[in-house]
DNA sequence: ATGCGTCGGTCT
DNA sequence: GACCGACGCATG
């Protein structure tokens, strides 16, 4: 008797068997499809076995064997082995995560065809055209070389602009064809020598041999991408391939053609979550014939198949985009560690603000440490100012110290950039006469004023609802926006600072399409600018004429209930502050908040980042806090509130598990999200191997014991915030 | 996840 | 007596 033990995509911590017919051909890995509970489903064969504790009564056939070759090798099997036991995530629906969605839905494997654009010889020779799209669409094509049909249009390109230039024989579409660069003589771009600490870095990398892992600890404009790029260099003469992995917002054009001009004759992929399903498996597919020389991509990247891996570098390693935040929680950093491990390959963390989680195995050498610390554009290092707001008279959120200085780097010519966490116009409505909140319907938080629109929006649920003319409580009129968002500083900005131009960039602003792209440019051409915006704006991109920095919020990350705040606060300080002052001059950072005397605070300013972190790391290893103990939160949520902590309750021991500390059922920051309650446990162990003996316990103990299917519940594996 | 059977209630 | 939704359960 022949079984096949397969994984089907269900949120269950089980296989399935079914019997397999000796004429069917079938390895670990393959797709197969399969009758399950009166469904035809497509599963992932696990393991070939000639019994099973199944009835055999219960037994099904393998309907079809849909692959020739695995989708999933052994080495990615075993990847994602890890995975779902890293994370206590269902095998099945780990597998099928990974997966681009054609295979998942039993779609074949090889017949994608993607369209290239590229200029013909007459577009290389860059006429100067009337049309300034056409011309933008060229100068594009010029810097960043041949590009896939989609990519273009994901930056903006409109079909007629591309249209009009196949017309005028300036640009040509293609069918890509397969090449093997590996056998290609490298031609590489124009490089700049190194300084001394880029070049001591390199050779320790690329003296590697086997896994390593490099903490790039490098302030802004240090040249950490130049460190990367000949580093790469070695791997790719080597004929091997390389995975990039950037933030979300980070997969700008500067970033891409950067990689693209320097190994100009190599097949670059981009990965991320604009592509269409198509495009999604032609990518894998590459990947795995080891067709790309390099990827470049999101966390979800981390997933390809590459046939030759022979680099891994994150960018911006602290950034929290790398983390899953739903389904598989998976977080992209750590995961790329047991990839290069498995690979034998070194992999490259970089950034100006390491994670505390990752300089502390820096510390504890795990990890490599090496430092930037010179900036390879300015000389200069940014002015940090604290300012007082205790006692001070404050005018649409600023201090009269901030808008002095706001009125004299304007006057200078320069740009002014102000960050506030919060879009939206202010986060509540007030009624003056009895103090009545707005508060949204279904989830326990206020809906934020949005002054355009005219509607109260809640930005948990989405829900959005009519402005009252009059309080619903007591009938007056004197309903009044409080609390600031970046709406209002535009709006306040603007009328204060007459005649001079304010951009503001968040979420709600840059919605539109390529909105976000021409605001940049209007940004960099220069003179006299006030920039608002949230997080957003402090990510990625290079303002070289913005000499001047006020970061209004700064409080809210002292004091909050959440321990990585802080840390998060130094981080966007940080970066927010790198992002000034770097055309020749030293920047201004102010810094308003009503406790300039707090140690973290002082610590940040006056030594910088790195200083910090140490600081913060002693911190929590007194409160016994990551990265000195391992946490995981089991998340659950249902309409009934007594369902929800009945769940939670069961889960509670009466006797202590040994080596792992309980707490809770507690509710979730917000208690109630689109009519939801939602109730978490943490859980939290000095050693990790006890926390995964532990989890793995609790994730059986659920699925047999609890009548589980009453309320959505998850578990979250190195949680990065308590929602 | 998802479809199915059971149970209790309501509607005609 | 038919019909409907909520709930519990099994899926190989």
């Amino acid at each position: 008797m022949l079984i096949l033990e397969v994984a089907l995509k269900l949120p269950l911590h089980r296989t399935f068997d079914y019997l397999l017919a000796p004429t069917m051909q079938v390895e670990a890995g393959m797709r197969v499809t399969v009758n399950f509970a009166n469904r035809r489903c497509t599963a992932i064969a696990l393991v070939k076995k000639d019994d099973t504790d199944v009835p055999k009564e219960k037994l099904k056939q393998i309907i079809e064997v849909l692959d020739e070759h695995p989708v999933f090798n052994q080495a990615q099997l075993s990847f994602l082995h890890f995975v779902s036991q890293y994370y206590c995530h269902p095998i099945g629906d780990t597998l099928f995560t990974a997966l681009p969605a054609v295979l998942r839905d039993g779609g074949s494997p090889d017949k994608t065809q993607i369209p290239i654009v590229r200029l013909t010889e007459k577009g290389q020779k860059l006429p100067t055209l009337r049309a300034k799209k056409q011309q933008a669409l060229l100068s594009q094509l010029y810097e960043g070389g041949a590009i896939k049909l989609s990519e273009l249009k994901a930056l903006g390109f409109a079909s007629q602009t591309i249209k009009a230039l196949e017309e005028k024989a300036l640009i040509s579409q293609s069918i890509e064809h397969d090449s093997d660069w590996s056998q290609n003589e490298l031609q590489l771009g124009e490089k700049p020598r190194l300084n001394d600490q880029q070049a001591t870095i390199c050779s320790a990398v690329n003296a590697q041999v086997g896994y390593r892992t490099f903490l790039i600890e490098g302030v802004t404009g240090s040249g950490k991408t130049e460190v990367y790029l000949q580093s790469l260099e070695n791997i790719i003469k080597a004929g091997k391939q390389a995975l990039i992995l950037v933030p979300e917002i980070g997969l700008t054009p500067q970033t891409v053609n950067r990689f693209k001009k320097r190994f100009n004759n190599l097949p670059i992929d981009l990965w991320h979550s604009n592509l269409t399903d198509n495009e999604r498996l032609h990518t894998w597919r590459r990947a795995e014939k080891g067709l790309s020389a390099l990827v470049i991509g999101t966390r979800s990247a981390i997933f390809l198949p590459f046939q030759n891996l022979g680099m891994i570098i994150v960018d911006e390693e602290h950034d929290n985009s790398f983390k899953q935040q739903e389904g598989l929680r998976y977080h992209a950093r750590d995961l790329a560690a047991f990839r290069a491990h498995q690979a034998h390959c070194p992999l490259l963390l970089g950034t100006a603000t390491p994670a505390l989680e990752t300089l502390h195995k820096a510390i504890t050498n795990k990890y490599q440490l090496v430092t930037l610390s010179k900036r390879a554009q300015t000389q200069h290092d940014n002015q940090f100012h604290l300012v007082d707001m205790k006692g001070q008279p404050e005018q649409g959120g600023f201090s009269p110290m901030s808008l002095h200085w706001m009125e004299k780097t304007l006057a200078r010519g320069k740009q002014v950039m102000v960050f506030l966490n919060r879009r939206g116009f202010a986060p509540t409505l007030m009624c003056h006469e009895c103090g009545w909140l707005n508060t949204c319907k279904h989830c326990s938080t206020s809906a934020t004023y949005h002054k355009n629109m005219n509607r109260l929006v809640c930005h948990h649920c989405g829900e959005q609802d009519f402005v009252p003319r009059q309080c619903p409580d007591c009938g007056s009129t004197q309903i009044m926006p409080t609390g600031l968002g970046t709406e209002q500083l535009e709006g306040f900005l603007s009328e204060r600072f007459d005649d001079i131009p304010v951009t503001r960039i968040d979420r709600d602003s840059t919605r539109r399409k390529g909105s976000l792209e021409s605001a940049l440019e209007e940004i960099n051409q220069g003179g006299a600018r006030i920039l608002v915006g949230t997080q957003m704006l402090a990510k990625g991109h290079h303002f070289a004429d913005v000499s001047l920095v006020i970061i209004l919020d700064v409080d809210s990350g002292l004091y909050s209930c959440d321990f990585r705040a802080t840390e998060q606060m130094a981080q966007l300080i940080t970066q927010v502050a790198g992002r000034a002052g770097r055309a020749g001059e030293a920047g201004t950072v102010l810094l308003q908040t009503h406790f300039p005397e707090h140690p973290l605070l002082q610590d940040l300013i006056n030594n910088g980042y790195g200083d910090f972190a140490r600081y913060a790391l002693q911190e929590r290893e007194e409160a016994m806090l990551p990265p000195f103990a391992h946490l995981a939160i089991i998340r659950a949520e249902a309409t009934n509130i007594n369902t929800v902590l009945r769940f939670l309750s069961d889960l509670v021991p009466a006797t202590p598990y040994p080596g792992i500390q309980l707490l809770g059922p507690i509710p979730a920051p917000l208690e109630r999200i689109a009519g939801k309650f939602r109730y978490q446990l943490h859980i939290h162990a000095q050693q990790r191997t006890v926390l995964r003996d532990y989890l793995s316990q609790l994730a059986r103990y659920i699925a047999t014991h609890e009548s589980a299917n009453r309320v959505r519940w998850s578990i979250d594996v190195d949680p990065m915030d308590s929602y």
